[in-house]
DNA sequence: TTGTATGCGTTATCAC
DNA sequence: GTGATAACGCATACAA
């Protein structure tokens, strides 16, 4: 995040080029900018000059001549993470906290710098916003919804990667939640939990259909009943989420949650109803933080690469050479501890 | 961080304005500018027609004819947390995805974005950076150095805040660590604990010595021993030092930890050598984090309002005009849970 | 192929 | 006070 361009005047111009050179400044001017026209040996001896004088162009007097705004040089700009939400408190989640950290870290091998921005469910002006400045090397759509992707602006293409769903145009990179639900739901089928209900995500990400969707298959493919109560990845909602399932349904006996917050929260009110865990409900969670290992019982979860998912994110924003060959779905793995 | 300027061509030129007021561009000139020397008709005449063609200078043009760089317009720019440390992982830490989510919050009330940015112990040249170029609203100083606060680019001044230790020039915002100490370390005294251990926190970040130098204090006016082992502000750091507390001084019977990772780590080499917690060693942490109240037992803790803070110190740097009114120093309330 | 001349939109320096 | 006019540094029709 150098921006030298800006503010460090160049020490020599296009003139005293051309003079070193021995040519006209326009004939300087049309070597440097690579227009089409020029002897072999004027080349030579304006790129020597160039050299030998260390020229840089003026971007202020090109973008003024140009007509077009100031570009960032090569190795400038920012990265910008833009969450998508139904508020800004969006941001607040420690999933965001962890992406824009990753991704700090990658662009600063590239000298670029992070940038962290809300966008509101509708927020298609937001996006334009960032298209339109020049500054923006590219942008990683988080928890992005269908109509964003629908309407994206055309001259973002080509720098914009989503973490969650994508489209044609925007390739995305994620975490395989639908295994990492199968592996959960199966797991607590196979240690012969049969009433097994979901407290799943918010039901406007379209990321998540995979996991509830999963969860769903899965009951119906035994035969079950199935049990599914929305939430939005706090812990709160997974209190409430299982209070509701304990007054919907009081023969549950198993739970999986689609983060492991919300498997906090669902455990704080067994605990507190006396119910045992996983003795009388058994529960497992989604993300592997930290606390997943500490909390006693140790919660059973699926790990969530989420740093490493942001930083291939934007490597492939930064490095587009490789984008094709980075993986673009992130397995999850399935970790036993004691709630289940 | 619409950066409008760059890209959108005005509609209308200075020439535009000249003409339509009846003067010169020369006059126009120097009534949009402010320059001296200007009669109050021709003044309320350009600008009558500057508004009435919606004029908005620009920037590119300014910029080449005046020498300097490109200049953010008012409302744009933006807000980068530098958080020091002595690797890039430091940014992982989820305080400070806390911190840059309230930044972001914030600006984008000013139009202003937020960038996070990794700083070195010794990374005066980032911050040279930083201040060389002019987009950047404001720094956010994150656990700073005194030496970094001693050689500070001189230009940064005025628009540079800490979180953490300050400095005449810069204004710091933080939490009363040494207040939380107190306070957690008093409670482990009336509840009958006298050998009380500190977990501290890394020795190289000013901004704990408040809390150490406080529990020492508190110690040795007890005339008891004090028993204080570093750490870095993760659980294996907690539990590496629970360990070495352990081995050195058996006798134990309460802990303060400088945040809740480290007050978990201890609790699980503790509950895993069959110590019970609190009957046998109480344990007190700081921060408060989401899951101090799930654990079981839930950990009696220190609040501390890293986004309140955060949101103050951006604050200051948009709105000078009330950063004199703005609290500086933040409370932290005991939490008494079941740890202690 | 090369050089000349002019434009990009503003600010600053002059005369007036 | 005001209006020509020359920078600012570069790109590019156009003429040679």
């Amino acid at each position: 995040m150098a921006f030298r361009a800006f503010t460090d005047r160049a020490d020599s111009k296009l003139s005293d080029v051309a003079r070193l050179a021995g040519v006209s400044r326009s004939t300087a001017s049309r070597v440097l900018t690579g227009a089409a026209g020029t002897s072999p040996q004027a080349r030579a001896a304006v790129l020597a000059a160039a050299e030998k004088l260390d020229y840089q162009a003026n971007p202020v007097a090109r973008a003024l001549a140009i007509g077009s705004g100031v570009l960032p040089a090569p190795g400038e700009g920012r990265v910008v993470v833009a969450v998508v939400g139904a508020s800004r408190e969006t941001l607040r989640d420690p999933y965001v906290g962890t992406a824009v950290a990753a991704v700090a870290e990658v662009a600063e091998d590239f000298g670029a710098g992070v940038g962290l921005e809300w966008v509101s469910l509708a927020g298609s002006s937001a996006l334009r916003r960032l298209a339109d400045d020049p500054w923006v090397r590219g942008v990683i759509l988080v928890n992005t919804v269908e109509e964003l992707l629908l309407d994206l602006p055309l001259d973002l293409i080509g720098r914009v990667v989503s973490i969650g769903i994508g489209s044609p145009e925007v390739p995305s990179f994620d975490v395989d939640n639908g295994g990492a639900a199968e592996a959960a739901v199966t797991h607590l089928m196979h240690s012969g939990r049969r009433e097994i209900a979901m407290l799943a995500g918010p039901s406007w990400l379209p990321c998540l259909r995979r996991q509830s969707q999963r969860y769903l298959d899965l009951m119906s493919g035994a035969g079950w009943e199935a049990r599914l109560v929305p939430g939005d990845f706090t812990s709160a909602a997974g209190a409430t989420g299982m209070t509701a399932v304990l007054h919907r349904w009081p023969r549950t006996d198993a739970v999986f949650a689609t983060c492991d917050a919300t498997a906090f929260g669902a455990i704080s009110v067994l605990t507190h109803r006396g119910v045992r865990v996983p003795d009388d409900i058994a529960v497992a969670g989604f993300d592997d933080v930290p606390f997943a290992a500490q909390a006693s019982p140790g919660l059973t979860t699926g790990t969530h690469p989420v740093g490493r998912i942001a930083a291939t994110a934007a490597l492939a924003l930064l490095e587009p050479t490789v984008a094709d060959r980075l993986p673009r779905f992130f397995g999850s793995e399935l970790v036993l501890r004691e709630t289940a």
